[in-house]
RNA sequence: GCCCGGGUGGUGGAACUGGUAUACACGAAGGACUUAAAAUCCUUUGCCCACAAGGCAUGCGGGUUCGAUUCCCGCCCCGGGCACCA
């Protein structure tokens, strides 16, 4: 019941605006290849082929059944041979470009600038200088290798140190791989974010999984003491933090580093044994059990090597600690234990020096002022100090010897603060409670720096020397209108926006722990605020070539070969005389064999491999004797692009004509569960932008394929745990429709709860769903021949009928584009008990009730429409309109307040003045009553709903 | 730890840009119809007190406001995602 619930749902939106007029794609198709459709097939001793039709025979069924308006022309397949032709098509064109990155886009690899050093060698110099470049290239790589499923995965599959299909921990394995180069598109792929209407988390997602990082690249002289093996090696680390080298007290490798291994050949390491022991230990380790040991660190110190940290020319120590991860950034690190929370931690255990960076000196302050298990943040003001306790991140810390006041954000706010309004005590501060001395104005900062609507103000009273005890909060907007020279700065600083505003005040913090370690007071970071010193540093360290600005990603390249059966076979020809050659497109596509023993191999090689009558081939090239690649697509390859294709399903000539994509793409609504909100989505938004950069995808398609990316929530069993088969908690379409029929189900499915939150399965709340049906079906029988719109019904109640009507055609017309359908089915229950009072559904409102019921229950609503005498089909017919006139009714209920408390309520004429309504609350017995004999002070009326009176 | 959600009756959940909190539905209780049951229909249903009149309630504590589920500050709890990423 979990897949047909965003089918339903976005059905519904599709044939509201089918019947709107418009021409609307909602298409369905079926992504077989991989590992799921696989492993089914080996469980069940069948072919991958024989279960893939069995399925797709029976998800179509079980469709069709519930009536989707999918268009059954444009299905797609990705593993018929139709379909991958063009898969493989298109993984050539990767193999046959490469990424200009001063143009920001892929080219073909002919356009590829060859150096004439390399020109002058020949052809085979070209080639292998060109392969250095192509958008897909084979390389040997760590990769994380299943055991149990006898597979290569992505690192985007064996996140956590497991493997996403069967759970078992992955192991490393050296591995040839066919790659992507996916992290060329790191920049784009984040800012092109901007562009799209996603939800907020699937962002979140995206930009969390690029890990886009900025800082520098750092080199260290990393020497031996010894004469008889001296070195003189430079180690490179990756920081985000340059400004604070100078605290950095000693250098960390991951276990694997290679110059660990090279030092060890050299004899230049002391400590051999400690180190090889640790290194193996390192090495065996799971993913899983390193991180499952509650992050407590270990290392080795490197005996015998000693690197030089290049601002102090300090000689610090080297170590290798599993803490840092091999494959990220450059393998090592610098530590700087007061500024990193892990290299404090580690440096305690193994008492390494910890130096602070501080940037400026000030005046005293007391030390129990400073939370000895945290951190404060510390703002000094003319002769004062205040000390403001706060969460670990935000950070203005005092050392023992105190320094002065940098410049912060905070600080060129105050200065702005002061210098425009002539306000002289500004405060900055996190506590409101804990500033003691007055001030004329104190933002308050809040905790996470989320101040999207305004932030706490005060304005203390200079004369009075000291605040009130409660002060005085006012908001920002009234704040902007309290004080003329106040408004004038907060009405410049709106040009900036509420956050650009707030991300100027509080954005810039510094990391520090307190109490701990030494001080170093650097004059050339002096007075610098953070960003500043970042600067100021790296120009340093580039300009005397120890290091340079660079930005690191968690992003990988993508690897795309799989050593298994059910995938597209790559479309490569291997010769020895001309390396790997594309198969020419005539002859694509390279059908994947029917064979008997697809079984996945131990030998990690394909099994493929073993069908020699398919390996061998001729060269394209130069018709020699050649070998087939035998590494298959991922499953992700087709899913890639399938929206594309549904553009025009059937064209033989390309994967979509360049007309069909112009038509169609991008696509406006995407929805789907979660569990592709970052690999697929990451994948199909980049594969998208490499087709658009070749043009295949016209440019006016523009750089995203989707407009829009929304999810829908969980199905959950009865008592709110997900259903799995071992539980015995599924419930199937099947059983649900074949008892209370397609509409029944459908409706509930929406009606269940939040369309993007999960909810349970209530059998109880399925059953009032087909009570509504069953009254809607009633309500139909009995208006049959009471063909007169009024025959025996007063005004008035025709009018409250009427507007309730027009009610709920905008409520549903609006709810069904803002997925609401669980409040548009509320909507028809309302309006269908009020035709069921009624007795009969008047003639004007006929046929909207049943185009709007249309969305939800096609079948019931298509029968009624026929009964009441329409040829047509409903889903055809238009989608009724409401009068935006006719949403008020004539009366409403007046409800009075008496010092924020209802004390009465009456029916009022729509019309009524504010005048005549304080006459009519004033005369009120009740409101006299409540009153006792006082005349309010105030009277706040809001038209067509309230009346609120303040009395002393 | 970080990032997203969320917390409202016995239950799923409503509530527009701050304006009658608890729509709609489930469940429960009572009633009508029936020999009886099912189905259907009607009534009641947040809590306290109940004769009425009141009072208290949207996770907790504050604040702003004539008025707060909604905005602000500080917390607590639950779900999901990420995570020794330097």
């Amino acid at each position: 019941v979990g897949h047909p619930r965003s089918y339903t749902a976005i059905d519904a939106v599709a044939r509201k605006h089918r019947m709107q007029g418009e021409n609307v794609l909602y298409p369905i198709g079926w992504d077989a290849f991989g590992l799921p459709t696989e492993n089914f097939a080996i469980k069940f001793k069948i072919k991958p082929q024989e279960a893939t039709k069995k399925n797709i025979a029976n998800f179509t069924r079980q469709i069709k059944m519930l009536g989707l308006g999918f268009d059954w022309s444009r299905e797609i397949d990705t593993t018929d041979p139709a379909y991958y032709k063009w898969t493989q098509w298109q993984f050539l064109k990767f193999y046959q470009s490469w990424y200009d990155e001063s143009a920001r886009r892929a080219k073909p690899i002919e356009t590829l600038p060859i150096p004439a050093g390399i020109k002058g060698k020949g052809d085979a110099a070209i080639r292998a200088y060109q392969d250095q470049y192509r958008m897909a290239y084979k390389a040997a790589s760590t990769i994380n290798w299943c055991p149990r499923c006898k597979i290569g995965l992505a690192n985007e599959e064996a996140a956590g140190g497991t493997c996403e299909r069967c759970g078992h921990s992955v192991e490393k394995r050296e591995k040839e791989q066919w790659m992507i180069r996916i992290t060329k598109y790191a920049d784009r792929l984040l800012d092109d974010l901007d562009q799209v209407d996603y939800l907020e988390k699937i962002k979140a997602q995206q930009i969390d999984w690029i890990g886009k990082s900025e800082g520098a690249y750092i080199d260290f002289r990393v020497q031996s003491a010894s004469k008889t093996h001296p070195i003189d090696d430079r180690v490179t680390v990756f920081t985000t933090r340059p400004d604070t080298l100078f605290g950095a007290t000693y250098l960390v490798l991951a276990p694997e580093h290679p110059y660990v291994d090279t030092w060890l050949k050299d004899g230049v390491i002391t400590n051999e044994k400690n180190v090889l022991a640790y290194r193996k230990t390192a090495a065996k380790q799971t993913e899983q059990e390193r991180l499952a040991e509650e992050k407590e660190k270990t290392g080795v110190v490197l005996g015998g090597v000693f690197a030089v940290n290049p601002a102090t020319q300090e000689q610090i120590p080297v170590w290798i600690a599993d803490y840092v991860l091999g494959g990220y950034g450059t393998g090592a690190i610098m530590a700087v234990p007061a500024h990193d929370e892990r290299d404090f931690a580690f440096a305690k255990k193994y008492e390494l020096p910890i130096k602070e960076v501080v940037a400026k000196k000030f005046g005293e302050v007391r030390s129990d002022d400073v939370r000895r298990d945290g951190v404060a943040a510390v703002i000094i003001k003319n002769n004062k100090v205040l000390v403001l306790h706060d969460e670990k991140y935000d950070i203005y810390r005092l050392p023992a010897g105190g320094y002065e006041a940098k410049e912060s954000a905070e600080e060129v706010l105050k200065r702005e603060i002061q210098e425009e309004t002539g306000y002289k005590n500004v405060e900055i501060g996190n506590y409101l409670g804990q500033i003691e001395a007055s001030f004329d104005l104190i933002f308050a900062k809040g905790r996470r720096h989320k101040f999207q609507k305004g932030f706490q103000v005060k304005l203390i009273d200079e004369e009075k020397g000291e605040m009130d005890q409660e002060g005085k909060t006012i908001f920002v907007s009234e704040w902007f209108a309290k004080d003329e020279a106040l408004k004038k700065f907060a009405m410049n600083k709106e040009s900036w926006g509420e956050e650009e505003f707030i991300r100027r005040a509080f954005d810039e913090k510094e990391l520090c722990f307190s109490g701990e370690g030494t001080v170093v007071n650097s004059d050339f970071l002096n007075g610098l605020s953070t960003s500043a010193a970042k600067a100021k540093i790296t120009d340093w360290l580039e300009k005397n070539k120890i290091g340079e600005r660079a930005v690191t990603y968690k992003l990988r390249d993508w690897v795309f070969s799989r050593q298994r059966y059910w995938g597209e076979p790559i479309p490569l020809v291997h010769c020895k005389t001309c390396g790997y050659v594309p198969v020419p497109e005539k002859e694509l596509p390279v059908l994947l064999p029917d064979v008997d023993a697809y079984e996945p191999t131990d030998t990690g090689e394909s099994p493929l491999a073993k069908i020699s009558s398919w390996v061998k081939t001729t060269c394209p090239s130069c018709g020699g004797k050649a070998e087939r690649e035998t590494d298959t697509m991922p499953n992700w390859a087709g899913s890639s692009w399938y929206f594309i294709r549904y553009t025009d399903p059937h064209n033989e000539h390309a994967l979509a004509s360049a007309e069909q994509m112009r038509y169609w793409l991008p696509v406006d609504l995407y929805n789907g569960g979660m569990e592709h909100t970052t690999l697929h989505l990451l994948y199909s938004r980049f594969w998208y932008k490499f087709l658009w950069d070749l043009g295949i995808v016209p440019n006016a398609c523009g750089s995203e394929p989707y407009r829009a990316r929304r999810s829908h929530g969980l199905v959950l069993a009865a008592g709110g745990e997900k259903m799995s088969k071992s539980k015995g908690n599924v419930i199937n379409p099947d059983e649900v429709v074949k008892e209370y029929g397609a509409d029944v189900f459908r409706v509930y499915e929406l009606f269940m709860g939040p369309f993007d939150q999960a909810v349970p399965w209530d059998t109880n709340g399925i059953e009032g769903v087909r009570r509504f049906l069953d009254r809607v079906w009633h309500v139909f029988q009995k208006t049959e021949g009471q063909k007169n719109e009024t025959s025996g019904q007063n005004a008035e109640f025709k009018t409250d009928l009427e507007t309730l009507y027009h009610q709920t055609v905008k409520k549903i017309s609006e709810g069904i584009d803002a997925l609401q359908f669980n409040t548009c089915i509320s909507a028809l229950m309302i309006l269908t008990n009020a035709f069921q009072d009624a007795g009969f559904i008047p003639e004007p409102f006929r046929d909207g009730f049943l185009q709007m019921l249309a969305a939800f229950a096609p079948h019931l609503a298509e029968e009624l429409w026929h009964e009441i005498g329409h040829t047509n089909s409903i889903h055809r017919s238009g989608w009724p309109a409401y009068d935006p006139g006719k949403l008020q009714t004539a009366s409403f209920e007046l409800v009075v307040q008496i010092n924020g408390k209802v004390r009465d309520r009456f029916p009022v004429s729509a019309e009524i003045s504010e005048e005549e309504a304080k006459i009519r609350v004033l005369s009120s017995p009740q409101v006299q009553k409540w009153l006792e004999g006082k005349t309010p002070k105030k009277m706040v009326y809001v038209k067509g709903k309230i009346m609120s009176l303040v009395v002393e």
